[in-house]
DNA sequence: TCAATAGTGTCTGTCAGACAATATCGG
DNA sequence: CCGATATTGTCTGACAGACACTATTGA
């Protein structure tokens, strides 16, 4: 007969803090691993869970208080090594959100922390993180991802300190404003300006409503 | 308690057959959809695989004989529907080979069908295919991912209708061999041609071997 | 010599990035 | 008015695609 496997769905809720590409982690509340800090996650329930996307809404919202606007599979990591407890299987999933709504939201036990500055954490989970980090660094480079880690309404250069912090590297502000132009999935917020200072207001803009959860690909990259 | 979950591995094979993606169906030899066509799977050994791409290896032995130049995790699909037997996980790969060499090891109760021509299939087993299908269209566009559709040495113009299979669309051929160039993943076989016919034969190729499991990305697109 | 495809050289419109000018705020 | 950042206009080098020319084979 086939020895059970331990199902879960672990998620790595992705945020923007001071530029930097932040994750999201939540103090573990059994063993193994209690009372340390790992990507919020849980088993699938095979009772409730109609699939892995309802799992992880329903562990996101458990483990944090929230939903957010960009949930997307990212990869399963599975093997006889990453647990102790033995063979297991982690459908893992990737979630953007604006930092604010977390610190707003202030779930108990959470806590956040720049991806370039992670301690060693309990199972595969460093290589997960990596691995999103991967994927949202690619995927940054032709769509409109970023724009999910940038709240309801944003000004143009607030988005692009999201895509730089995503992309890690500066980007020229003619060709940013270009290529949003090309996406198509912003308008404006008539009369809402973004007042940051002693100069001139940005305005801001709103992704269009077609566009909530639909993610929108450039031809050729930024 | 929480209820068993069904934990197995499917393999999309992807070929090229006259210029058309085809995918590679296996007749199934046990319940449910016994004697159907479906994509290869199988199982999970939590005894014997170490992990999941162990078992996608096993796997694709044992239904195809062969040992793709490229396999890659694609997605998982889970949920209560999708198999009669209950809840089921099912991590997916994809793989990619020369369809000579499939046609050459003549395994058993395998059958090639075009992407586009395919029937209703058991499970979701069409909707992977579909995954798949826009997976390779994605990564065809600005890598090397195709080369292993070709064989150990190929043509550029056989390549090219490579890509132009995995794309849906003819290439500019000036543009394609600079890109090919730019790749920098091929190297001329030297004084090997192909002759196919009353017209100037064409220098072979092979992927240099420090690629032979890496794919190369493009800055920019074809 | 012809038909057919392989492979290469050149031109042109398009586009990304550089540069710079203008706009609008607080002080 | 000044410093600071937003926003827009223009120029230029690089490159993708179009076109056309040369190369090499079988018949």
């Amino acid at each position: 007969m086939l020895e059970p496997i331990i199902s879960t769905v672990d998620i790595v809720l992705l945020i923007i803090q001071e530029d930097r590409l932040c994750v999201t982690l939540s103090k573990r509340d059994k063993e193994p691993y209690a009372n340390q800090e790992a990507l919020p996650g849980g088993y699938i329930h095979a009772q409730d869970d109609r699939d892995c996307l309802d799992a992880a809404v329903r562990i996101l919202q458990q483990k944090t208080g929230l939903l957010p606007p960009y949930l997307e599979q990212l990869k399963t990591f599975a093997g006889a090594a990453r647990d102790p407890r033995g063979w297991s299987i982690s459908v893992v999933y990737f979630a953007l959100v604006d930092a604010d709504l977390i610190l707003s939201a202030n779930h108990p036990g959470l806590t956040i922390c720049a991806v370039d500055a992670l301690r060693r954490l309990p199972f595969d989970h460093n290589d997960i993180i990596a691995a999103a980090v991967e994927r949202i660094r690619n995927k940054s480079q032709y769509s409109s991802l970023p724009c999910y880690l940038a709240g309801e309404t944003f000004s143009l250069p607030r988005l692009q300190k999201m895509y730089e912090a995503c992309l890690g590297e500066t980007l020229n502000k003619v060709s940013f404003r270009r290529k949003m132009e090309e996406l198509g999935v912003l308008e404006t917020v008539e009369g809402q300006t973004e007042t940051a200072g002693a100069h001139r207001p940005a305005q801001l803009y709103r992704l269009k409503s077609e566009f909530k959860n639909q993610l929108k690909l450039l031809v050729r990259g930024l």
